[in-house]
DNA sequence: GGGCAATCTTAACAGTGTTAAGATTGCCCC
DNA sequence: GGGGCAATCTTAACACTGTTAAGATTGCCC
């Protein structure tokens, strides 16, 4: 039985993000429950309301959440990778699908309906200078010729698309990595960003 | 109200199936509901399950029927594109978002969880002819010079990352591509699709 | 035509999101 | 410190959902 202490509980808010966030990969995020989470906070059923709107604004909540340790994964890698600007972009793209299939369920809660437009601003606000300040290591790599000089926006719109479909298809098991394989989809990951690295057409013998 | 013509409707699997291929995009694929759509059909709200174990089993016929309108959205981009295999190549991709772009819910609907899992054989088997021969045809490209000489599943791969995670991303706002806005999604898929044929990495001045 | 099995309906259960009304309590201000 | 206000939480209810069991209706085959 859940220990119901005092009728105020003071940090119900933070609390119910907390039991999403335990909850989420046991139950999935769509088998995410209002009233359960309520229950598991110990307090009534509908005490959810005086902090959020509807559920989709706790979902909101819990999607910022999964956010940051997104973002604390890729900065991981990017502080591993130092400052070989490929190899950094690489193992950024590998750390993105590391993570996608080590925590699926995290993963999915990102993309539910509607989630993605109502981000808190100061996640919104640490998500865009993780990018800005990749996205100036690589404009400045590219100015040096080490990146090939393709339109930027495009480029980096390439990279994103690619890891992000990796990750989506591994979860869905349309690639012959086994659910929660991490290490095979890290080996996964870096062959598929190497292929985007050369590009599909062919080069000159002996080139690069 | 309905017309509830006669107790036996005769024809209730593919009706079902046929109203939610039609609520689909009204709805969205998460606001379905077995009732609602037996409604639809004119009939009482426990009927469909003399047709469907549970609202999953819906949901993968559904998604098997989406699975055969983006098979036939890349069937058309192929024969359209004709016989230069880069640009066959290319063209599917491109298909592949526009479908993504013009009916969203239909692609939310083939990535619902464990629905890929329970695909009708006979849809799978359509949809492994396709790849069967679009990936004979790139094998040959590959061996003529036409593509480079990578690794078959690893190219395979990494296209197919690279157009369905672009999808998702246009679909889920994260790019500048209007909801809807075919034309602007097929811009923009032609231009990554190009820089994953020429690659991230800088090529000698003149080459390709 | 009789009987059987498939098909559909009615009725009910448990669970969900959501809202309205009231109880409890922290806290600020006099 | 005490009074009152507003935030916080509870209880109760509504409408909806997926799902199941029991019975009614009908097509069909012998």
């Amino acid at each position: 039985m859940t220990t119901r202490r005092k009728y105020h509980h003071r940090h119900l808010r933070d609390t119910l993000v907390a039991a999403a966030l335990e909850a989420l990969p046991e139950v999935g995020a769509e088998g995410l429950s209002l009233r359960a989470l309520a229950r598991r906070a110990g307090v009534s059923e509908a005490a959810p309301y005086h902090h959020f709107a509807d559920k989709d604004a706790l979902l909101a909540a819990l999607a910022a959440e999964c956010f940051l340790l997104l973002l604390e994964a890729l900065e991981a890698a990017v502080r591993e990778a130092g400052d070989d600007q490929r190899r950094r972009f690489q193992l950024t793209g590998i750390a993105y699908v590391r993570f996608a299939v080590a925590h699926p369920a995290h993963f999915r809660a990102m993309e539910l309906p509607g989630v993605a437009a109502r981000m808190p601003a100061e996640v919104k606000r640490k998500v865009d200078a993780f990018y800005r300040e990749e996205g100036r290591r690589m404009r400045a790599a590219q100015k040096q010729g080490l990146i090939a000089p393709l339109p930027f926006d495009g480029l980096i719109l390439a990279a994103t698309s690619l890891v992000h479909g990796l990750a989506r298809l591994i979860i869905d098991g349309a690639t012959p990595v086994k659910p929660g394989d991490v290490e095979h989809a890290a080996r996964v990951a870096r062959e598929v960003t190497a292929v985007f690295g050369v590009g599909v057409l062919p080069r000159p013998a002996g080139q690069l």
